[in-house]
DNA sequence: GTCTATAGCGGGATAGAC
DNA sequence: GTCTATCCCGCTATAGAC
């Protein structure tokens, strides 16, 4: 049937993303994805021709998705906290719904198709929004207002006091004797916590 | 030789730290760390019975190096600000030897270890010490020193403000497009920059 | 496009010689 | 204690039937 044309192909690519930034299995199989999205092993290679490129693939898809997430909200012309928070919280959805999107993004996997320059290389326009954003927190600490001493500290504070919380979950789970449910509460609350921390 | 003993073993456990959590090889199998050891991959399992067993021994060794690092501080008799100093120092020391560290407790593989009880327990002793601190933050946050509004919250964020960029720094080098001597300049920086953060 | 069958390889594990 | 030889299994990949 032709009508199933990309449908299994994007459902594998879905799946795929699911295996690695939801569930953290970082060392999934291709037999592991074909299983979780209920198809034949072999249609893995006929899409993707061999498991390393479907991992690139997967991985470009993440690239872009994680630089959408600040992308989207660089160039908006709103004051500076409100898209700081804005960022927060962008960060923070994307994790709740891939939780290991990180872990994966510094693992040696990604590095191999880094390092073969086989993933998407960035759009000049992206960086142009990038160095909008570095200027006005540039213009802010010259003001003062914030807690920080150069704009990569501040900017490395925001991801991780926004992004660690996620990679550690299950770590934090055992070593705080928490539920699910009350580490949920405690994500919820990183937002506000954050703000607090990065402004004087 | 008897004089080999135990030199072989713990040659074995000191590479597969080395391969795992100084060079962050996730996925490192038996032969790999071997080869690095420059021993017989055989003699692996001489000693240690079996390839999980071994991680599990590398496993409980890195958890007890990475509790040491936070309970030689928790008991100290020092103002609270020096400690919460100290204990930044001994995070980021401990990460400059081994910044895999988290990231390898953060995966799957550990889990393996703790859902079948066979990691160490936690001494009576560790847990008086982190209560101890515990008790000290609650304090401090009483009297409206910190910048946190619980002290999971403030313990988040020393953790997340210090061990982040170790985890990252392959992608930061990336696109920051700096160099390595420049990163580490910029991680020397980090305990002041996480001290002018978390207090008032 | 989807499946079955099969080839081929690499890693874990063990037996046995030295 | 250390090495060689060997077995077994799981995973990737491909050929070929439907």
């Amino acid at each position: 049937m032709p009508v199933k044309d990309c449908k299994t192909e994007q459902l594998i690519i879905d799946t795929a993303m699911k295996v690695f930034f939801q569930e953290g299995r970082i060392n999934a199989t291709t037999q592991e994805i074909a299983d979780t999205a209920g198809v034949n092993r072999t249609l893995i290679h006929y899409y993707f021709k061999s498991r390393d490129s479907l991992f690139n693939k997967v991985n470009d898809v993440a690239d872009k998705i994680y630089r959408d997430c600040f992308d989207q909200v660089y160039l908006l012309e709103i004051p500076f906290r409100q898209k700081v928070r804005l960022l927060i919280e962008s960060i923070i959805k994307l994790h709740e719904e891939f939780p290991f999107l990180e872990l994966y993004l510094s693992t040696g996997v990604v590095q191999i198709a880094l390092d073969n320059n086989l993933s998407i290389p960035v759009p000049e326009d992206k960086i142009f929004a990038f160095n909008h954003f570095y200027k006005e927190v540039e213009h802010e600490l010259s003001k003062g207002n914030l807690k920080a001493s150069s704009p990569m500290h501040f900017l490395t504070n925001i991801l991780s006091l926004s992004v660690y919380p996620f990679l550690m979950r299950p770590l934090q789970l055992r070593i705080y004797k928490i539920s699910e449910e009350k580490y949920k509460d405690f994500l919820e609350e990183r937002t506000d916590e954050i703000m607090g921390l990065l402004f004087r």
